[in-house]
Parts: C-alpha cells; structure tokens; sequence
DNA sequence: CGGAATCCGATAAGATACTG
DNA sequence: CAGTATCTTATCGGATTCCG
C-alpha cells in the first residue's frame, strides 16, 4: 500500500490558481491568442467571446505583472496597444497544450459521467 | 505576420475551469493525493493544510459526479469511507505532472517579475 | 481605440459548531 | 470518523458609463 502522505507535499509548492493565474477564466485562451504573434486589444476580444474590456484588462494586467506577456503602447489617435508573450509566457504554451488535448480528449466522458450522477 | 484569429477557436473547447474543474484551488492537488492509492477523507486533509471538511467534501463530490474519483464507504463504528482514483482521474495525472514541473521550474521567474513591476 | 471608474450579483471559500 | 448546517466574507466576473 502506500505511504502516508507527507504533509509538508504541498508546503513550497505553487498553488496553480492564485499566486500563477493560469487556473483562471481567461488567462490560458489568452495566451494561446498569443501564441502566434502579438495581438492588439480588440483583436482579443474577438474570439473571448463575451468577456468585457473591464476583465480582458485585468487578465492582461495580471498577466504582464507575472511576467507573462509584455505590453507595447503606441500614442497617438487612436491609440494603438500590442500585447505579445513573453519567453516565460511562451514556455506555459506545452504544457498548455497538455493539458488542452487532455480535454479535447476526455470532455465527453466527463460529461457523461455528470449525467449518469445526475440521473439517480 | 499571424493570421487574424478565429472567432470560433474557443466555441467548442472546454472551459477548463468551469466545466471540468481542474482549475479550482484544490481538485489539483486532490489528484496528486490520491495517485498513490486510495485515501480516507482524514489522510486527505492532512497535506491539504487549510481546508475545511466542508471544501474538501464539496470537491471531492465535483470530483466524483465528473467520475475522476470513485467513493466506497464501509458502514459500520466508526465509518470509514475511501476516495481512489477513477481511470479518467488517473489518466489526469500525467497532463498535472507537466504543469507542476513547469510550476517548479518558473515560479522564481514569476515572483521577481512581479517584484520588479511592484517597485515601479 | 483602449482602456478606467463604478456598481452589482453570483459563487467560492472560510469559520464555527454540531451529529450519526 | 466523516461529514452537515449555518453564517459570513472574499473574490470573480459582468454591466454600464465615461474619457483622452
């Protein structure tokens, strides 16, 4: 059988949702938006469907803040703002990848498995 | 340059959050638990410093109606109820591996970058 | 165009106490 | 032991409006 769990297993590890924002809403789409080249504000809402310029710019403050992406404003009228991957936030794109194909593999069976809970 | 982005990358993709769960705060660190074998609801507790009976108990419940965790309780004084792994769950525990071993390796990254933007 | 400011509702998560 | 029940708080995400 197996051991008892060391209770110090999580102690110095990341907790993937708070300290890193990738467990969010929205971070991991965007960073696949970004995947293959920068992108501008409103390029961005575009596939976000439904995501509104208030939280697309929280996600994108976060994201900048942790090193992710990089922000480039061009003034002028109308002004003109490139966001683009950083190197960290162009590593995060496997294993995003990871874990996207794990999903695209085995949404059905979740879903399933809801309705079968569900019935009962 | 890259091609404008596809409004509909995004219409059939999971939200990774929402509909699966993975994302939360702890159904991550649930799995890893529980890679080793099966738990009882107090050896879970232990590593997961922090949570109340009541969050575990509501994950654990997410966890089991989307099938990645079955739960066997054993009547009797006092009770004794086991959580193990479901085959989708396990099939999880590959993709989480990839994004530990990137947490690992880039949360330093991360926390000076967030360093440097704070002192700003 | 690319946001900022403000307000609001839903949900998640924590504290605490109690039970079969 | 393995939860439940109840309450409170924190956070998220959305709607709306306004600005340079």
């Amino acid at each position: 059988m197996a051991e008892p769990l060391d209770p110090d297993m999580f102690t110095g590890c990341a907790p993937v949702t708070a300290p890193i924002r990738i467990g969010d809403k929205w971070t991991a789409k965007i960073i696949r938006c970004l995947q293959d080249g920068p992108r501008r504000f409103s390029e961005l809402k575009v596939p976000l469907t439904g995501i509104t310029p208030k939280v697309l710019t929280e996600s994108l403050r976060a994201m900048e803040r942790d090193g992710l992406v990089t922000r480039t404003a061009h003034p002028g009228i109308p002004p003109k703002v490139v966001y683009e991957l950083a190197p960290l936030g162009h590593s995060l794109v496997g294993p995003l990848d990871t874990m996207c194909a794990w999903s695209r593999a085995n949404l059905p069976q979740v879903l399933s498995a809801r309705e079968s809970y569900e019935s009962r």
